[in-house]
DNA sequence: TTGAAAGCGCTAACAC
DNA sequence: GTGTTAGCGCTTTCAA
């Protein structure tokens, strides 16, 4: 059953039967009627393979996440999908596993699958796999690398107001040695995440000591490495920011494991606000970046890259905010508050 | 760049082209040599949506989850994008996020994409809007629903298996009232839960207290629920089995705020295995149900269907089998251990 | 073994 | 406003 059969039924012309399925307004509303009634009573529904063929529009959009099991993403995934829909999108997932064979597999499927748009959300990693994507000036968003570059949008991420609220937080309850465990460093996203901690203590007049900020890789088990490290230390911080929620869930295994309670002994305080932080016991205080702000975000530029005439040489800048959100796994600094007694 | 330019250029016909491409063997191998050179050095790559249209096979799957977000799901859909790359497919994902509009919305852009099969995941919800599919004989794979049905293949889950395992474990931990709370009695897949774990315990000579049963909905707030009903019995259960791990976190958070302490006092055992469950405190021991697996095996299904040149009316049976896996949430049951001590 | 050519289902340019 | 028709890029007969 294909276009020239309604045609054929409806006496009409498959232009006509195109017209109206495409919503045409100069088709006369009776003629309408005519085709939608076999339209319906034949079930039919247009092919899309043949649609993109002859349009030349694939309505995919490409979505390349380094990890659908890593709690991060299953949420954007999800938005993004829920997004797409209702703009007749449909969508090209793949993660890449931190591998580049993959990534350099993933951007063939999506140049066979000629995708009108491609969402990158690997953070920083491999990105110059995508240069065959670039070279035919496919739109591509990123989110949160490296300096504009000509017909790439970004999402910036702005770290640095979610993580001067947690560093705030943890001063009002007047925690002053505060440890920071960063992601991998060979992701940007890791080290602009340590610089905003640093400018932010800075800020309130804390030069940070080195010894507290150790290198963490974003699992649970870099959490735990981490934090053992931190412990060690001869005077050891009373409250540790995380470069991700999955490091603070390390931090309290570790903690756990030693005896160290969490919030009394040690203020915990996460980054991302993944779904099952709020479910953790105690629940995780934690600076959220919106994973469905951030899908939702990534559909609309591509769309918009993609609705304009002119190409968008110049790339266009979104920004997503960050901010704290309040639970129990930070609590009053024990030492500092027994001191302010005295005083 | 299409295929017609490559004909011209490395002096062959278009279908020698397309047969150097799809290899097939009766092409001379210095042709091909030459067909494969101006390949390489134009960067040429068919074009899916072409190829789609003149061969009437799409090489695309359809994935319909409940909800992406629902932890049990990313690893399965990892899977089966992993092995579907591995085969030349593509995955149309959908998650219905338990609405029958999406379910119905779901299943036209499958029809419309002309997905050559579809793996639902939705453990038993919202079947019926599938005849639009049935009726096309798309070949479709269900996970635990039903009676066998014409043109359906199956992933039975052995519950029983597994169950029974933690049941003998907790038994040999000396509790005798342990509690069950099931997922929502709407789902096939939460009652079939349920009788498994009442055979498992007649099979130990007990006979369960009705009491001891109590609705959940496999929601970690459904689990602090219920278990606040049975926490409130007047004999309370020493052990709780749960229909799938949120439903044990939720368990472990109402006892933690209740002061009861897993596993000392209260041992725990979730149904699932979802990546988490290792990870948070104590360690939850749970029934396995591998996604991996069922992922695999879900991509493989539909595979076999696809390539047998006659419509596989009966149906294939696969079997997914359940284990325990044992961790730190379940001890030793101090009050029936001090009584034989006594002994 | 290779090539010429039909045609998959649809859209869009053009003619009326 | 509607119909005729070319053609999107490819696979696959069929003939040579």
């Amino acid at each position: 059953m294909n276009i020239r059969e309604i045609a054929k039924r409806a006496r009409v012309s498959t232009a006509t039967v195109s017209r109206t399925i495409n919503r045409i307004p100069t088709v006369q509303p009776q003629l309408a009627k005519r085709v939608w009634r076999v339209v319906e009573d034949l079930g039919y529904f247009p092919n899309t393979q043949a649609r993109a063929l002859v349009s030349g529009r694939s309505r995919i959009f490409g979505l390349i996440v380094s990890e659908i099991t890593n709690p991060f993403f299953p949420e954007i995934v999800h938005v993004f999908e829920d997004t797409a829909v209702h703009h007749d999108y449909e969508i090209l997932l793949t993660s890449t596993v931190h591998d580049p064979v993959r990534m350099k597999l993933a951007v063939r499927r999506m140049l066979e699958h000629r995708v009108e748009g491609v969402a990158v959300m690997t953070f920083g990693m491999e990105e110059s796999l995508l240069d065959d994507l670039k070279l035919r000036k496919i739109p591509l968003v990123f989110v949160d690398v490296g300096p504009p570059r000509p017909y790439v949008s970004n999402i910036r991420i702005d770290y640095l107001h979610g993580i001067r609220q947690a560093v705030q937080h943890l001063a009002a309850l007047r925690h002053e040695r505060i440890g920071f465990i960063t992601g991998p460093l060979a992701l940007r996203s890791a080290t602009t995440r340590r610089e905003a901690f640093v400018q932010s203590m800075n800020e309130i007049g804390i030069t940070v000591d080195p010894q507290l900020i150790v290198e963490g890789n974003h699992t649970l088990e870099g959490g735990e490495a981490a934090f053992g490290k931190l412990a060690r230390l001869p005077s050891r911080p009373t409250a540790v920011l995380c470069s991700n929620d999955m490091t603070a869930m390390g931090v309290m295994r570790k903690s756990y494991a030693e005896k160290i309670v969490v919030p009394q002994d040690l203020s915990v305080i996460g980054f991302d606000n993944i779904r099952i932080s709020q479910y953790i016991l105690p629940p995780l205080t934690t600076v959220e970046m919106s994973q469905a702000e951030l899908g939702r975000m990534a559909f609309l530029a591509l769309l918009n890259d993609v609705q304009r005439e002119t190409p968008n040489r110049a790339g266009t800048e979104y920004v997503l905010k960050t901010s704290l959100v309040l639970r129990e796994s930070t609590a009053l600094n024990k030492r500092a508050a027994t001191r302010a007694e005295r005083i």
